[in-house]
DNA sequence: AGCGCTGCGTACGGCGCAGCACATAAGAGG
DNA sequence: CCTCTTATGTGCTGCGCCGTACGCAGCGCT
């Protein structure tokens, strides 16, 4: 499991111009990111920002009767920490440690003090935020309007990108609370799933089969989602 | 109706420091928004920005089979056209005039030249994307966990927030595809409503008889979305 | 082997809301 | 005044998911 590891393996670290690169690189810190793991709690000032590699990192809503609710997915694409450059100091949802792997990590102020330079790396770090923005819209409305089993193709599928193999490390339970729905729903869908030989799973490892079917199975949040960001990371490119 | 105009009915208009001031408040232009106005569909690239000053303007998501759902609400606190300076220069959404009144408007080009010197306006935007953020994150688990009842409520409340007068001009039907849910549910929460003596309606109008009640009645959404909305907005203020 | 824990399967009653089908009422325009 | 349109009221059936309860199977531990 412990391969070598660059910072180029997340996508916006990846992207910086050469300067950006000889300012930001030498300061990041390369983190173990363990399962369950929290960065922020709702309302903390955060300390760093991280930009995940090989793991995947929930922002979860939590409400006042302890119910919860997945707001976005943070991957390899992206880092966890707007709120530090987008000024509010802080945020009202939580991020946790969904699939471990690692980091590399910032502290918040030299963050910040490249955003204000005004460069390349404030132009992705907007865009991308736009990105995150495009996931939060879907979510409400997929929240709304579809049904648990196609959250769960989205759900997975979302996951899929993030990581290089086709086997997650995820529990029922996991999952349901990251839908906001009950566990028994996903182990209805998953085993509706399972019997039609898109996945297979057992106590905590759900092994993906058969992609394409699963796309089909999942509403069109998925694409309209994915669609999205890829057009905001490919977009023409840093003008100042 | 037609009274004194002026920029600094919309917030983030009145926040400019002196020197933006002088260079943007030149720029505005007034317009006049009349309910149910399309400014952008989904996908444009938007030509203008909008500050409201006494309209109300909602931002929707719609599906491929004609549903749709509302993801965020903005007045006179805020701006219409985030994805000019985030980056992306079209959003997946459409944004509709939901109150008739007025607001002020800026060529997209202009705005993102102020947003580009890197000073107040740029840390003002921001941080009212990052209020935007928050009710979008709202509004997801509150698609996933509330009740129809307790989401009219707080709607209601949403909109009274961006009007001076407790008088909504708003059909059922209106409010329903802004709920993403049917018109006889609207009818039926508001009946109650009615019922208990917090609103009195017809035929499109709504007047709001006890605000307090109506808090209580709502689901938690409401209040901490606008308790994160006014820190953000009152927050330190506009370092460089 | 025996125990306990964790992850998954299944079942039942109930509620909230969808989808549909009409019925009524309040203005708008001739 | 009559008609047409728009806004609201009401009543079904059906489905999806919730809350709850319990059974069972895989795996680690002593």
């Amino acid at each position: 499991m412990l391969g070598p590891h660059d910072p180029q393996q997340n996508h916006l670290l990846a992207a910086l111009s050469p300067g950006a690169r000889e300012r930001i690189y030498p300061q990041l810190q390369l983190v173990e990111m363990l399962l369950g793991e929290v960065l922020y709690e709702s309302g903390d000032v955060s300390r760093y920002v991280y930009f995940p590699t090989d793991c995947i990192v929930s922002l979860l809503y939590a409400m006042e009767d302890g119910g919860s609710a997945e707001i976005s997915v943070v991957g390899n694409e992206g880092l966890i920490g707007i709120s530090l450059f987008m000024g509010g100091e802080t945020t009202p949802s939580r991020a946790v440690v969904l699939t471990a792997g690692h980091a590399y990590r910032l502290i918040g102020e030299q963050l910040k003090a490249e955003f204000h330079r005004n460069g390349g790396m404030q132009v992705l770090l907007l865009r991308y935020t736009q990105a995150l923005i495009t996931q939060m819209s879907q979510n409400a409305v997929c929240n709304r309007h579809h049904t648990v089993d196609q959250q769960l193709c989205r759900w997975l599928l979302l996951s899929l990108d993030r990581l290089s193999s086709n086997r997650l490390t995820m529990t029922q339970e996991l999952i349901a609370n990251m839908l906001g729905v009950r566990r028994e729903g996903v182990t209805e869908a998953a085993g509706k799933l399972q019997k039609l030989g898109v996945i297979q799973y057992s106590r905590g490892h759900i092994t993906v089969l058969d992609r394409p079917h699963l796309e089909e199975l999942s509403c069109e949040c998925y694409a309209v989602v994915k669609k999205e960001t890829d057009r905001l990371r490919a977009a023409p490119s840093l003008a100042a």
